[in-house]
RNA sequence: GGGCGCGUAGCUCAAACGGAUAGAGCAUCGGAUUUCUAAUCCGACGGUUGCAGGUUCGAUUCCUGCCGCGCCUACCA
């Protein structure tokens, strides 16, 4: 509601100007005063205009505020300072609004959409930088959906790779295990630490003696290969992880509909179609001399593409297939966006992988795929949830695409780059890792799988439920158990997704369980918390909190919002009705900028109003009848738009806490 | 060397296209509960927005140059 009665605002000063001084502004700001004593909308407008008109900017104020006329939803403008001007809402009318849950929505367009996160590589078990990939990831999911959008998510899974086949080395070589052994192996309950630990130790053999990497060579190549023991194995293996992977997201209530896999890439033979495309439109170059002699290569993004193709500078060439023939990861990667978009003239074969409690099925690629199954793929709009430091990668696939003459199609291709999670020296030493005197006085170190350095996912999850299973515990003796821990996990998952949401992405996470693990302040629980008090006043009242604005709707007269949000007493109630008319609004903004903090300090604005509004009215003790129902109204509004940013925000709410 | 990003309170972070007095949380200190649960609320303390210029009526925001930090810059992914 709040961002449709700022563009019919736009609009009408818009006309205005037109109109008056035949000028045609391509857009105008609008921005919120710093108090709403001073109304809801400022325009800044006078003062670019009084150049331009060769007039102060008060007197072209004036004449706007005095020339525009009635608006519907406003009270008025008025000129403040020294040439705003400010847009009064009419109170009234939009509680009511806000009230029947009325939401006027600027066209969508309906393009179907794809989102790709997580990509996890499935050799070891998910870390903490990964939680910050797939609770980004899937928290824009579910704005999109929010608006209407049709969206399928994909986690690429990268089973061919040279960390597959480390792990397979480890396995093999250093364990000496047999394909049995292995078996068993992947069905412990924490395969994944397992391979963690592995994985490591692989690096550090790897180390002692540079002759080891010939066994990852032997490994890889016989895992691209496939119709091998050793490709048997790695499939096991990177199986038996990914499930693992899907299981700990799970408990985040993150799903996927479909996983690509990069060995029916291979298999498949989608780089063929996508390299006779390339070669065909000069996207590749082959290279007869230099230091990339017998390679494909293509320019590296962010270059000057006016230069000729043909020429590119040896420090410029971003080698797509290699001398020996076998294509990097960025080749795989334009074949898969050719498919995303529908331009390969190839498909998967799919069967389902992983079912949900809630019956939702998750498919994986697959040569031979089960007859039936739905179709992904073929979209018009894709956003790939990838850390910073794959920029590069990602605008070369874009760049690929631009110069196959797929314009729309990069245009609408979003990398959705976020910043990694590093570890605090602090965390570091308390995880028993030893640093050096100059780590000590960083501000936070990169995690590293290879080194087994960081925190993993599970552990951390397991950390939040029982640090909230104690708060829970404490408080609530008197439940049963099941609903001590359900409680819990409420919370850790609120907690674990508030705090990977509430940083902008170009922000590196410096992570230290002390924040992490925390319930106060600017946290999930402390907006679970808001939303339970907001229920337990109708609870104790004896009303259903989610029916209550309903059915009280038409029996509350316009002149009584006027009355209890007239400006002045009323300001500090209206503030919260204002706030809760903004979710959409937040919504719309979070997507354009691909931005999910916004919702985050939407939820938090919400809470910390609603704390503040609970603290100075008791409600049920309010012996006025008619302003009780208007602050029990009140309530259950906040009460709506917080459960709905938070569900947005994948984190639900416990019954009590 | 080149590219991308960052530098704001003791710490961790905000600040919508350049706008009104740069805001939160944590930490510290002081206060609030016969009440709908204190995982809460109120107050205090805390700032030359890295430095120097420029553009502008107006700059944390845009431009230039420095300083510091991170990432990328492989025939790894």
């Amino acid at each position: 509601m709040y961002g449709h009665l700022q563009r019919q605002l736009a609009e009408r000063v818009r006309q205005f100007i037109a109109r008056a001084h035949n000028l045609e502004l391509a857009h105008i700001v609008i921005e919120q005063p710093p108090q709403v004593e001073l109304g809801e909308y400022a325009l800044p407008l006078a003062f670019e205009l009084a150049k331009k008109l060769r007039k102060p900017p008060r007197s072209i104020a004036e004449e706007i505020v005095g020339g525009i006329g009635k608006i519907d939803g406003f009270e008025g403008l008025e000129v403040a300072g020294a040439g705003y001007i400010n847009a009064r809402l009419n109170r009234a009318e939009l509680a009511q609004a806000v009230l029947s849950d009325r939401q006027p929505r600027a066209g969508v367009v309906a393009r179907k959409t794809l989102v790709e996160h997580s990509s996890i590589n499935p050799n070891k078990a998910a870390h903490v930088g990964h939680l910050r990939n797939a609770i980004l990831g899937d928290t824009f999911v579910r704005l999109l959906r929010l608006t209407g959008r049709q969206v399928d998510v994909q986690n690429y899974i990268d089973n061919t790779g040279v960390q597959v086949a480390d792990v397979v080395v480890g396995f093999l070589y250093l364990e000496k295990k047999s394909r049995l052994d292995i078996e068993q192996l992947s069905k412990q309950a924490r395969f994944d630490y397992y391979c963690w630990d592995l994985y490591a130790r692989v690096s550090e053999w790897y180390e002692a003696d540079q002759s080891h990497r010939e066994a990852r060579i032997e490994v890889l190549r016989a895992i691209e290969a496939g119709q091998n023991e050793t490709a048997n194995i790695a499939e096991l293996i990177s199986l038996a992880v990914l499930r693992r992977h899907l299981e700990t997201m799970d408990r985040l209530h993150i799903e996927y509909d479909f996983l690509p896999r990069e060995s029916e890439i291979l298999h498949l033979n989608f780089w063929d179609a996508a390299f006779r495309k390339l070669t065909a439109a000069g996207v590749l170059v082959y290279q007869s001399e230099g230091k990339n002699q017998g390679c494909w290569v293509m320019r590296r993004a962010g270059l000057d593409s006016r230069a000729d193709r043909r020429e590119i500078r040896e420090e410029d060439q971003k080698v797509i297939v290699r001398s020996n023939g076998t294509v990097g990861y960025v080749g795989k990667d334009i074949a898969y966006h050719l498919w995303k978009f529908g331009l390969l003239g190839r498909d998967f074969g799919y069967r389902k992988f992983y079912l949900y409690a809630n019956q939702h099925q998750c498919w994986i690629s697959s040569t031979q795929g089960e007859p039936d199954h739905p179709h992904f793929g073929s979209v018009q709009e894709i956003y790939n949830v990838i850390d910073a430091r794959q920029a590069e990668a990602q605008n070369t696939v874009i760049e690929a695409l631009r110069e196959l003459g797929y314009k729309q199609q990069a245009d609408h291709y979003t990398h959705f780059s976020y910043e990694m999670v590093a570890l605090t020296p602090r965390c570091a030493a308390e995880l028993g890792y030893e640093l050096s005197a100059e780590d000590k006085m960083r501000s936070h170190i990169e995690v590293s799988g290879r080194k087994g350095f960081g925190v993993k996912a599970d552990d951390l999850i397991d950390r939040l439920i029982a640090s909230a299973r104690k708060e829970v515990d404490s408080r609530h003796p008197q439940l049963t158990l099941d609903e001590r821990a359900s409680i819990a996990n409420q919370i850790a998952v609120g907690a674990l997704r508030y705090f990977m949401l509430k940083y902008t992405k170009p922000s590196v996470i410096a992570f230290d369980f002390k924040e992490a693990l925390s319930f106060e302040g600017e946290t999930g629980p402390y907006a679970q918390y808001a939303v339970v008090r907001a229920t337990n006043i109708f609870r104790k009242a004896g009303l259903d909190a989610e029916h209550f604005g309903a059915e009280v709707r038409h029996n509350i007269a316009s002149s009584e919002f006027s009355q209890y949000l007239a400006a002045g007493a009323g300001n500090e109630i209206w503030e919260l009705w204002l706030a809760s008319a903004k979710t959409t609004y937040v919504v719309e903004q979070a997507i354009a900028s691909t931005e999910p903090a916004y919702v985050a300090k939407h939820a938090f604005q919400l809470a910390q109003l609603f704390n503040n509004f609970y603290h100075c009215h008791h409600i049920l003790s309010e012996p006025d009848e008619a302003r009780k129902r208007f602050l029990l109204v009140t309530v259950a509004v906040v009460r709506r738009e917080l459960i709905r940013v938070l569900s947005a925000m994948g984190i639900s709410v416990p019954p009590v806490m």
